[in-house]
RNA sequence: GGGUGGUUAGCUCAGCGGUUAGAGCACCAGUCUUACAAACUGGGGGCCACUGGUUCAAAUCCAGUACCACCCACCA
C-alpha cells in the first residue's frame, strides 16, 4: 500500500485540492432525509464590510473542530454559512468609497446608493466566503445565507409586523443616542462609553430682579445651555430655599427659565443646581415632561447649532462650547472651571461623540421578550459556557431598556410602515396591503423613509436562515440548533437578542448550548489594531504557514479567558508541528511497505512487544482525554495539547525510534508487526487530529490503509475496550529512566555523541533483570551503549559513573572521560534533592495527624516512598564515597 | 458606582486539594544519528502577587489587600 509523500510539506497545494475535492463530493451536505441525529449550527456572520480577520479564523476554527468531529460521530450537521448586511458598517465603507471619487451619497440618491452597496457586497461576501473555504470551514453551501437576501428580508417584515401588531413595536419621541457623522440614531448599546478627561464649567446663572444674585450651575456641556428650559434644585435644599419660584435669566442669551425643584438631583454633586435641557439629555427630557415644560432643540441632524442657538448658529456643537465659554468668562458668568473625569458615549461605528438627542423612532418594547429568554435560561433551555457568562446575560436582560430600532440610514431593511397623507401608519408587506388597511388608494402612501437596525436581523438569523416564516422541514430537523459559537462582545448585540426573539417568532429557544470564545489580543494582550500595527492577518498565515498549522495555533492557545495570545511564536511552533506530522508520516509510510491497503485491525495478542503495549496504551489514554476534553466544557487547548505531546512526544521520540530497529530486521515477522502497530497507531491518531487540522490529516491518511473514502467521514476514534495495560506502561517506563539516566551522564560528562560507551545496570530482583535483558536492544539503541552486563547487585567498577534510575543502577565506566568534579556535583545534587523529598516525607509521617486522618492509600504510598528516596540516597552515597574525597 | 477575569520560569500559558510545580518559545552546551536543524540530546531557570484562614495536606479552597485588564451604569 503505502505511498511516499514529498519531501516538503507544501500546504498551499494539500489545502486547495482538498477542500476542492471534499466540496464537489458533497461531504460537507446536510441530509435532512437522513436517520442519522441532527446537529447543526448557524455561523456567526461575519459584516460584508471587509475580509476575515483573525478572531474570524478563530470562532470558525472552533465551529468546525465540533462540526466535523460530530460528522465523524455519525451525525447528520448542518453547518450553516452566510453573512451580516452591516448597516452603517457597511454603508460608511461606500460612503468613503464614493467620498474618494468626490461624491456622497445624496450626489447619487438612494436608489443608485443601494446599488452601489450590493455591488461592494457581492465582492466582499464572496470573498469572505472564500477565506472561509480556505480556513478549511465545512460549511453547507448550498444553504450560503444573507441576512439582506430575499427570504431573510421577507422573515424581518413579517417578525415587524407581527410584534408591531401585538403591539410590542412602538414609535415615539424621545432622547435617543445620535451619531451627528453617520446622521443616525443609534441604540444605547450601539452607544459606547469611555471615561475622559474633561472639564466641569460653574455657570452663574442671574436670578431675575435680584442684580447681583447667581445661582450658579455646574455642567460639563455649556454648549446646550441655549436649550435650557429650567433650573432644577432638590426641594429639600436649604441652600436655595430663599430662590423658591424664581425666574433666572439664561447667561448670555437672558432668555428667563424658571428655578423649580425635583427629588432627582444630587445636592451633593457640583453646586445642587442642575440645568435642564429636554432635548438634550435623558434625564432632563424626563424632568421636563414632568414639569411640563418645553423642549428646545437647539442642533441640528449633523451637530451644527440652530437658530433656537442665536449667535451661535451655525457652529459646529464643539466649536459653539468653546465660544460660549469664552463669552460666558467675558460676561463674568463662568465662576470656575474645575477639571472632571467623566464617560463621554461615542459612536460604535465612528467613534464619534454621540448626541443625546430628541427624535421620532421606531423601538422595541423588551421588557416581555426578555421574561422568556430568562425563564429559558432558568428552565436549562439554553446554557452557557463558560458558564460565568450566563449571569452577564441575565443581568443585562433584567435590566433591559426599550430597543431603539430605526436608523436613519439606506442600506438596510425598510421598516414596514405606510402613511396616509394625514399621518395615519400601517405595517404592511406591501403599499397594497397597507392602502386595504388604512382605506386609502396605494398610491397616495408614502413608507417610512427609516430603515431597521442591522442586529434586528441578526436577531432572526437562527431562523430566517432556516426558511422562517414557512414551515421548512430545515426548521423542524435543525432549530433549535445545537450550538451557537461566538465571541463574548456580541452577548447582547447578538446573542441574547436571538434568544428573546426566537423565543417570541417560533416559541423555542434558537440554541441549546452557548460556546463562547475569546477575541484574540497579540503576545503583550494587547487588542489586534492597524494603527498599532500588531495584526495578524489569517490569509497571510495560511498562505505561508498552512492553514491547519493557523487553526492549530489558535486552538492550542483558545482557552476560557476574555483574550488570548496569539504570537508570531505560537504560529510558528504550530507551523513546526505540522512539519513534524509530515515528516514522521513520511518516515512511516517510507517503511509500511507489504502491508495491505484496508485498515489495519488494532495489533494484540503476545507477538507484541513491550514498546507496542506502552503506544497502545499511551494511545486509548490520548483519545480517552481527548474526548473529555472535548465534550467536558470543550477545552479545546487542552484537546490541542494531548494530542501534540502524544504524537511528538510519545510516537515521534520514542515509538518510531523504537520501531526502527524491527523496521530494519531480517526477522519479517517482527517487522510486519510494528508496521502494523505504527499503521494503526498513525491512522488512529490522525482521525484524532481531523477536526483540527482537517487537511494535513487528509493527505497522510490516503496513502495509508485504511477504509473509506474521505478521513471526514471516518469514525471518530475510540479507545480499545479491553483493560488498560498498565503494566506496560510502568515496566517501559523503567526502561525510559534507565534511558533518560544514561543519556543525563553522557550528556554532563560531555561524551562525543558518536562514541557508544558501554554499561552495567545493577539491577534489583529477577523480574527486573528479565525486564531489561528483553529490552536490551532497545537500550542500547535509544542511549548509543553497548549494555555489557545486567545482573543483580553487581557492584560499580572503578572509574565509573553512576546514576540510580528507580531501583535501577546504571554504572557508566567511562575511564579517562569521566571528570571527578563533575560525578561527585551530579551525584551530590541528586542526593541532596532526595534528601529534601525525605525530609519533607519523614515530617509528614511522624505527624501522626497525617497518619490517622488521611485516606490510607495516601499513606501507604509515602511510606513506600520513603524506602524508595532511603535506598536510592543509600546507593548515591556509597557511589559519592566511591569516588575519593 | 456595580460586576467579571487575571496575577505561576525571561515571554505566552497549563496545572485548580495529595511528592520540593509543567509545556512551548527564549537561554546555555553538544549533535547535520539516512523522517524532520522547522530537528535531535542534555542542562540552567520559579519562596506559584501579598496577608490571614480552612485542612492531616494549599499554587490549588475561603476571606481580605495590592496591582493589571475588561464589561456594565442617565448623577449633571
Amino acid at each position: 500500500m503505502a505511498t511516499e509523500l514529498s519531501s516538503k510539506y507544501d500546504p498551499q497545494e494539500v489545502e486547495e485540492r482538498w477542500y476542492k475535492l471534499w466540496e464537489s463530493r458533497g461531504y460537507f451536505k446536510a441530509d435532512p432525509s437522513s436517520n442519522k441525529p441532527p446537529f447543526s449550527v448557524v455561523i456567526p456572520p461575519p459584516n460584508v464590510t471587509g475580509s476575515l480577520h483573525i478572531g474570524h479564523a478563530l470562532n470558525n476554527a472552533l465551529q468546525d473542530v465540533l462540526v466535523r468531529r460530530q460528522r465523524m460521530l455519525g451525525f447528520d450537521v448542518l453547518w450553516v454559512p452566510g453573512c451580516d448586511h452591516a448597516g452603517i458598517a457597511t454603508q460608511n465603507v461606500v460612503e468613503r468609497e464614493l467620498a474618494k471619487e468626490g461624491k456622497n451619497r445624496d450626489d447619487l440618491g438612494r436608489e443608485k446608493f443601494i446599488e452601489r452597496v450590493w455591488q461592494w457586497k457581492e465582492e466582499s461576501g464572496s470573498t469572505i466566503m472564500r477565506q472561509l473555504r480556505r480556513l478549511g470551514a465545512s460549511c453547507d453551501w448550498s444553504y450560503e445565507r444573507f441576512t439582506f437576501d430575499e427570504g431573510l428580508s421577507k422573515a424581518v417584515q413579517e417578525v415587524f409586523i407581527r410584534l408591531y401588531e401585538k403591539g410590542l413595536i412602538y414609535q415615539g419621541d424621545y432622547i435617543i443616542n445620535w451619531c451627528p457623522r453617520c446622521s443616525t440614531a443609534l441604540s444605547d448599546i450601539e452607544a459606547q462609553h469611555k471615561d475622559v478627561d474633561g472639564k466641569l464649567y460653574y455657570v452663574r446663572y442671574p436670578v431675575v430682579g435680584q442684580a447681583g444674585k447667581f445661582v450658579v450651575v455646574a455642567t460639563t456641556r455649556p454648549e446646550t445651555i441655549p436649550g435650557d428650559v429650567a433650573v432644577c434644585v432638590h426641594p429639600d435644599d436649604e441652600r436655595f430655599a430663599a430662590l423658591k419660584g424664581a425666574r433666572l435669566a439664561m447667561p448670555i442669551l437672558g432668555k428667563e427659565i424658571p428655578l423649580i425643584a425635583d427629588g432627582y438631583v444630587d445636592r451633593a454633586f457640583g453646586t445642587g443646581a442642575l440645568k435642564i435641557t429636554p432635548a438634550h439629555d435623558a434625564n432632563d427630557f424626563e424632568i421636563g415632561d414632568r414639569f411640563g415644560l418645553e423642549r428646545v432643540k437647539i442642533m441640528d441632524p449633523k451637530g451644527i447649532m440652530n437658530e433656537l442657538a442665536g449667535p451661535y448658529k451655525g457652529m459646529d456643537r464643539f466649536a459653539c462650547r468653546k465660544a460660549i465659554v469664552r463669552d460666558l468668562e467675558s460676561a463674568g458668568l463662568l465662576e470656575k472651571v474645575e477639571e472632571y473625569k467623566h464617560a463621554v458615549a461615542r459612536c460604535y461605528r465612528c467613534e464619534t461623540v454621540v448626541e443625546s438627542y430628541l427624535s421620532k423612532q421606531w423601538f422595541v418594547k423588551m421588557k416581555p421578550l426578555a421574561e422568556r429568554a430568562l425563564a429559558a435560561l432558568e428552565k436549562g433551555d439554553t446554557s452557557f459556557q463558560p458558564a460565568n457568562w450566563s449571569k452577564v446575560y441575565s443581568d443585562w436582560l433584567k435590566k433591559i431598556r426599550d430597543w431603539c430600532v430605526s436608523r436613519q440610514i439606506w442600506w438596510g431593511h425598510r421598516i414596514p410602515v405606510y402613511y396616509t397623507q394625514d399621518g395615519r401608519p400601517a405595517a404592511a408587506r406591501s403599499a397594497e396591503e397597507a392602502a386595504v388597511k388604512l382605506g386609502v388608494p396605494a398610491a397616495s402612501l408614502t413608507q417610512d423613509p427609516d430603515v431597521l437596525d442591522t442586529w434586528f436581523s441578526s436577531a432572526l438569523w437562527p431562523f430566517s436562515t432556516m426558511g422562517w416564516p414557512e414551515s421548512t422541514p430545515e426548521l423542524a430537523r435543525y432549530y433549535p440548533t445545537s450550538v451557537l459559537v461566538t465571541s463574548w462582545d456580541i452577548l447582547f448585540f447578538w446573542v441574547a437578542r436571538m434568544s428573546m426573539f426566537g423565543l417570541e417568532v417560533v416559541d423555542q429557544v434558537p440554541f441549546k448550548k452557548v460556546l463562547i470564545n475569546s477575541l484574540v489580543a497579540d503576545e503583550h494582550g494587547q487588542k489586534m489594531s492597524k494603527s498599532k500595527g500588531n495584526v495578524i492577518d489569517p490569509l497571510t498565515k495560511i498562505d505561508t504557514i498552512g492553514a491547519d498549522a493557523l487553526r492549530f495555533a489558535l486552538l492550542s492557545v483558545e482557552t476560557q479567558s476574555r483574550y488570548i495570545s496569539l504570537s508570531e511564536e505560537r504560529l510558528e511552533s504550530a507551523r513546526n508541528f505540522t512539519n513534524k506530522i509530515w515528516n514522521a508520516a513520511r518516515f512511516m509510510l517510507l517503511n509500511l511497505k507489504g502491508l495491505p491497503a484496508t485498515a489495519v485491525a488494532r495489533p494484540q495478542g503476545p507477538g507484541l512487544e513491550l514498546v507496542d503495549r506502552w503506544i497502545l496504551t499511551r494511545l486509548d489514554q490520548a483519545i480517552v482525554d481527548v474526548d473529555q476534553y472535548m465534550e467536558d466544557g470543550v477545552q479545546i487547548n487542552h484537546v490541542a495539547a494531548t494530542i501534540f505531546d502524544f504524537f511528538w512526544k510519545d510516537l515521534c521520540d520514542w515509538y518510531i525510534e523504537a520501531a526502527k530497529v524491527r523496521l530494519q530486521s531480517e526477522d519479517a515477522a517482527a517487522r510486519t508487526r510494528a508496521q502494523e502497530v505504527l499503521a494503526y497507531t498513525l491512522e488512529t491518531t490522525l482521525r484524532l487530529l481531523h477536526p483540527l487540522c482537517p487537511f494535513i490529516t487528509e493527505e497522510i491518511w490516503q496513502r495509508l490503509p485504511h477504509q473509506g473514502e474521505t478521513i471526514m467521514l471516518a469514525p471518530w476514534p475510540a479507545p480499545f475496550a479491553s483493560v488498560r495495560d498498565t503494566e506496560a506502561l510502568a515496566q517501559f517506563q523503567q526502561v525510559l529512566d534507565v534511558v533518560h539516566a544514561v543519556r543525563e551522564i553522557r550528556g554532563e560528562m560531555k561524551v562525543d555523541a558518536k562514541k557508544v560507551v558501554s554499561a552495567i545496570l545493577a539491577v534489583p530482583d529477577k523480574a527486573t533483570l528479565e525486564l531489561l535483558m528483553s529490552q536490551r536492544d532497545l537500550l542500547e539503541s535509544f542511549a548509543k551503549m553497548t549494555v555489557s552486563a545486567i545482573a543483580i547487585d553487581i557492584a560499580k567498577p572503578e572509574g565509573a559513573a553512576s546514576a540510580v534510575a528507580g531501583a535501577i543502577q546504571v554504572y557508566l565506566p567511562l575511564a579517562d572521560l569521566l571528570d571527578l568534579d563533575v560525578e561527585r556535583r551530579r551525584l551530590a545534587k541528586e542526593i541532596e534533592r532526595l534528601r529534601g523529598l525525605l525530609g519533607a516525607l519523614e515530617a509528614k509521617l511522624s505527624n501522626e495527624a497525617f497518619v490517622q486522618r488521611a485516606p490510607v492509600a495516601v499513606v501507604e504510598t509515602e511510606k513506600k516512598k520513603i524506602v524508595d528516596y532511603r535506598d536510592s540516597i543509600e546507593k548515591l552515597s556509597q557511589n559519592l564515597q566511591g569516588l575519593g574525597a
